[in-house]
DNA sequence: CATGAATGAGGGTTCATTCAT
DNA sequence: CATGAATGAACCCTCATTCAT
């Protein structure tokens, strides 16, 4: 009605805005944190609410169902690994190396920060399927590898099981009592050499030294309590 | 006088052990059938005893928990999946080979029998760990080649990520739309390769005849109401 | 602008406090009424929430377990015993009539309500050892006579059988078909000359005028539905 | 049809007779056992048939409810305590004495034997009011004082709550950690004067020397597994 | 938007009792 | 009579979701 309150509900708009964003980033951190420690099953709700220090009606103003949540998180933690990987990724050329140095990487941070280790372990095959991290950045380099003769495999939808199985099931081990000497330098290699990378060069790949990825300080996963380990 | 009881208790015995049995199987044939359709979740009891045509308290009579009552099904699938498949394998000296035709054989089985692959995608990786397959079967191949030198890998642990990881996904596989021609053989190809079989002797390991694995008609994956598939 | 918030609030949380009290009261007052006319036994959350009209989920808001909930009857019990009879007894300096006093009084209560001696003799021995009741008033006057030399029993446990068991029996009696005339002053003065004081003083004591103990319209037994009888 | 078959048929339903008869009391044993640890609640029959080690079958054809076999266990009770009381009480004129030495003599064998006290306990008040006992014992001793003068009760059910009261909570006491140097005397004493006896006399009667009662080995509270104490 | 009391469908478990063998 | 598998009503308890304030 009146145009010179504009500016005041702008003001008053971008501050709900950002509060409304800070509240939804603790429902998340906190379901990160819950789902890490007690599994994807019933209760999660009362147990988020109460790490969240916010009412149960709050919640549904933000997530209309338990799925809606559990979608919302699987997509952000694919998106914050996208965000630590793609980077130290993206300088090789070579598909065989980027495939090697991403699955070194994953596992690098995974045994470093359990919390992403035990989200993806609990939250079941599905969760590596959210949100984009397959689609932009694995069928990427698996796309350039076929097309460049790197590996021998015709087939995507192959590769693809080829290449996740054995690191899904990587996660379990790095969760494990022990956890074998060279290990991820093996899967990887295991990989490459499944896709059909000659074994020679998939071992001199493997064994590059390589820059360890790093968690920043304010990234979901320190936020949603992930001791740094070793 | 003595002598002639005997029988008597034996044969009331009998009855009510066989009687006893076959109520456990249909327990656990009726489980199997929820968990294939409905995926390891809450409300599984109410759903098995429907399905079972028994009453709760008949339930309760064999099966203390759900989880008791899913670990018992998860152990009859191994073994059942054993009582099938190791005879096809055994007769293969080449750990190589037994492994390739292993995998090859269990895809094909999934295939015939959603009953089975759903069972196994639903039931989490933890599906496999029960009963003794793993151990039993997959294990004893995989340091046979590890001792023969026809792996390159070196540790188990990482032998059966890079095995079973494929695997589980190749269930996932043969439950969607599309399923790849070629899809079995270049899985157990894959395989070979990652454990560091040659890809020359891999790809001719897989690409030979191959006896289908036929289930009985009697066995749990049938009498669980798995339609055959193609 | 923060001042203004406040009140807010604190109307808010008041409003939930009171109505939290309010459901809380209605369910110990239909436990007490559930108690009393079907016993101490299995089967009662059932019957409270649908006597107190109230979903299942709310009665596992305020109590854990049944046994959580009859305590908390038998404590209320208990302090509303204590609340209506303790004034009429403290004016009395005697110990020996003040245990004449609040024996006749508690059996008159019982006779009026019968809430009050259902409760007492379904509860079984322990319904009077929750709350405050024994320890505070009881157990205060047995140590008074004892102390003065009015009583000659020497042991406080014994002094308590001796008191407790009749009056226990008594609110049998209460329910009974038959209620001879003067039973209760008979059985203070039993009780009295149990703990040693004189007959004809147990006498004299027992025979005296007695306001009737009333019990306030708003008092839980009556909103627990006791019909005052005679 | 045949006379000559006769004495066998004799023979056999007397051995069947005696079968049946054991069968009975090891149920009855096992019964008060398991009350006796269990208290009377939910879940008795399956904890009796394994104690008796006895099918479940068998039981209903001896009891066709459970409360069925609490009135049988309670009865057997009663009776086994007036068959091992009665002949020490008998002997005294005076009905004071009688009640004294009553009251002292049941107190000692709760004392010595928990079985019978735990029952008793938890059992509840009702548990003295099946059999017979009280009905023969205590009423036949009571009319016998109030006629004679001895005691100045007037009313038998008054003088019954003043008796079976005290002597129910000091079945409480007797299982409690402390029990009172000359509880058992106080106990009795109280209540001869409660019924009107002079304390002097009361005093002189349960300071009397008294032949402890014994419990024959046999015994249902032996063979039920009370251990003796004392 | 925040709050938290209330909801109630849904699931799990027990146990007295029946009944075919 | 003995047996023990089967029954199912009756309970207890949880938790995702709604809604008045």
């Amino acid at each position: 009605m009146k145009t010179t309150i504009d500016p005041c509900i702008d003001h008053r708009s971008r501050v709900g805005a950002e509060r409304r964003e800070r509240t939804r980033s603790r429902l998340v951190e906190s379901a990160l944190r819950v789902f890490t420690e007690h599994g994807v099953q019933t209760g999660t709700i009362d147990r988020v609410i109460r790490t969240a220090e916010v009412s149960r009606g709050t919640f549904y103003n933000y997530f209309r169902t338990d799925e809606d949540l559990y979608g919302a998180v699987a997509t952000e933690v694919g998106n914050e690994l996208i965000r630590i990987v793609n980077p130290l990724v993206l300088p090789h050329a070579d598909p065989a190396a980027r495939v090697a140095c991403g699955i070194r990487l994953v596992i690098g941070l995974a045994r470093g920060n359990r919390v992403l280790a035990e989200f993806l372990v609990r939250g079941g095959p599905g969760a590596l399927r959210h949100g984009l991290m397959i689609e932009q950045v694995v069928l990427r380099d698996i796309a350039l590898g076929i097309d460049s003769g790197a590996f021998s495999v015709r087939d995507t939808r192959l590769a693809l099981d080829l290449l996740l199985g054995p690191v899904s099931q990587a996660f379990h081990t790095v969760l494990g009592d022990e956890f074998p000497e060279g290990y991820a330098q093996g899967l990887a290699q295991g990989v490459l050499q499944a896709l059909g990378v000659p074994q020679s060069k998939a071992a001199r790949l493997c064994a590059a030294m390589l820059d360890e990825a790093v968690i920043p300080a304010d990234s979901l996963f320190c936020r949603a309590g992930g001791r740094m380990v070793r």
